[in-house]
DNA sequence: AGCCAGGCTCTCG
DNA sequence: CGAGAGCATGGC
């Protein structure tokens, strides 16, 4: 059993609410305000479920968890609740920062507390990202439910069936022929299979980009088969949580700036951009309150 | 039937 | 380099 008391603000409703949004997870799965997942760790194995309590300015979160005996589980679950939760996050300055913004401004109340959730496992954050290039989030989401139910490992927590995301060495040595099967196309079923032999035969390090800068993480990224600006992009802000990006490129960013910044009128990539540019240096959080006020309209209206 | 959906690669100028 | 074509897949 871990306890915590986070430091707030923080609606851990609202912050795991997109688990769901567009349909089932089973490697995140969110149900009646828990949050059920597996974390690994250099080995190690931890499925865990996650519970909150209190107001948003006084959270109170328990995760409880079994696995082998030691400090390693603990610190796993440790460290993937800090990023689901988005703890790292600095919302007190992004909320000062977005009082002078006009658009930000009506958006820090309905959504107070709200953190962005950083994907615990690289690997899988790109797998998803592939998963969801060019289609639309719910085929995507079937499409990667059902590789994680193929590759993934199963596991009952409270009774609750959630998987581990495949390792990349289990998909590296997929076939291609069995991912079409689940409705990739063939090109992102290698794109798939492809990183999953990368990272396997140590031709890329995700965990290693974290040191890096972000144009480097792009560049690095971006020399791999099958991720491009794009997914790079997300990668900064969902995998390592790099507070400053604005995936412009991004169809759902697109269409949030051109509804909440420019009046439902037409804005391209560059346009995009340049506004974005008023959010420095909390771009990652602003674009995440942008999405979230159109995906949680319900939420955004004090409901 | 045809357009859309949270892109990427490849080729040319 | 930057723009543009071509590419796949399923839902509506």
């Amino acid at each position: 059993m871990l306890r915590l008391r986070p430091r707030p603000p923080l609606d851990v409703d609202l912050t795991l609410r997109r688990y769901g949004l567009w349909g089932v997870d089973p490697a995140n799965v969110y149900r009646e305000g828990v949050f059920y997942r597996v974390a690994r760790a250099n080995g190690t194995v931890v499925p865990f479920r996650l519970a909150a309590a209190g107001p948003p300015d006084r959270p109170r979160v328990t995760a409880t968890f079994a696995g082998p005996p030691g400090p390693e589980p603990r610190a796993a679950v440790r460290a993937e609740v800090h990023r689901l939760l988005g703890l790292g996050a600095d919302l007190a300055g992004f909320y000062a920062h977005a009082a002078r913004d006009p658009v930000l401004a009506p958006l820090v109340r309905p959504l107070y507390g709200l953190r962005p959730t950083l994907a615990p496992d690289p690997f899988e954050m790109l797998v998803g990202a592939i998963s969801a290039q060019q289609v639309n989030l719910a085929f995507a989401l079937a499409t990667r439910a059902r590789l994680v139910r193929r590759f993934g490992e199963p596991y009952l927590v409270d009774g609750v069936p959630v998987y581990a995301f495949p390792a990349a060495a289990a998909l590296a040595a997929a076939d291609v022929g069995t991912l079409r099967a689940m409705q990739y196309s063939t090109r992102k079923a290698e794109y798939i299979v492809g990183l999953g032999r990368a990272i396997a035969d140590g031709r890329i390090d995700l965990g290693g980009l974290a040191a890096a800068p972000d144009d480097e993480v792009i560049a690095r990224l971006t020399a791999l088969r099958g991720i491009g600006r794009w997914t790079a992009e997300w990668f900064l802000a969902r995998a390592l949580g790099r507070p400053d990006v604005c995936p412009a490129g991004d169809l759902g960013v697109w269409r949030a700036v051109e509804a909440l910044c420019f009046r439902g009128r037409a804005a391209d990539p560059a346009r995009v951009r340049r506004r974005a540019r008023a959010w420095r240096p909390y771009r990652s959080l602003a674009v995440h309150y942008l999405l979230a006020a159109r995906w949680l309209p319900a939420a955004a209206r004090g409901a």
